[in-house]
DNA sequence: AGCACGATCTGA
DNA sequence: CAGATCGTGCTA
């Protein structure tokens, strides 16, 4: 019948999405644990998704690179909250990132989501990038970018699946990551800048 | 109210 | 390697 040619690509990708308590770990942890992990945003009724292929994790006050090592304010307040929440601000003046709260409430932490690949509407992710070489999704600001993430979107529950959220991918094992220091972090304490914080897929960039 | 600066990116 | 560009948080 007609409908089987359909069928399959609408099942191409196995819906699970992330629970809260996947988030609701040490940052460290979560971030290690969501490369091979599917980030999908659904909008104006297109879907894109795409896997997260480098993520660098944040703690609270004893790491001096953190939003949240001065405390809480209105743009950092996610942070604090329970896990399982995306956490978006704005920086430079141009630039919107997109994180994930983690740990539990009270203890912030969260995971800045670094660079995904393609996986399904490359070319709208194209078209909201504009035409700007053919890199896409490499840095935090681009990925936002491409996905339509903003400000209006920090706060919002990753585990209800709608808007933005994330699927279970396949899981990377350990000889395909790498791990290094955190980028853009130069006015923080030597040891936080020294910490192998960052998780990326090997032969990544 | 004013100011310094940032979890960045681009193109010269 | 400088410039863009503006929200945020700190000082007053």
């Amino acid at each position: 019948m007609k409908c089987d040619r359909f069928g399959p690509l609408k099942i191409r990708f196995a819906m699970e999405t992330l629970v809260r308590s996947f988030y609701a770990r040490d940052s460290r942890r979560v971030a290690r644990n969501l490369l091979g992990q599917h980030l999908v945003r659904s909008l104006k009724g297109r879907r894109l998704r795409g896997r997260i292929v480098e993520a660098e994790a944040y703690l609270g006050p004893q790491d001096s690179a953190s939003h949240a090592y001065r405390g809480q304010t209105p743009r950092n307040a996610p942070m604090f909250g329970p896990a399982g929440v995306a956490y978006v601000y704005f920086v430079y003046g141009r630039h919107h990132m997109f994180n994930v709260v983690t740990g539990h409430d009270g203890e912030p932490g969260a995971v800045l989501i670094r660079s995904i690949e393609p996986l399904q509407g490359r070319a709208e992710m194209e078209r909201r990038r504009g035409k700007k070489g053919p890199v896409l999704t490499n840095g935090p600001g681009k990925l936002c970018q491409a996905l339509g993430v903003d400000r209006s979107l920090s706060g919002w529950d990753l585990t209800v699946g709608q808007k933005i959220w994330l699927e279970k991918g396949d899981p990377l094992p350990d000889r395909k990551v790498l791990t290094g220091p955190r980028v853009g972090i130069a006015y923080a304490a030597a040891k936080d800048r020294m910490a192998h914080w960052r998780f990326m897929l090997k032969n990544d960039r």
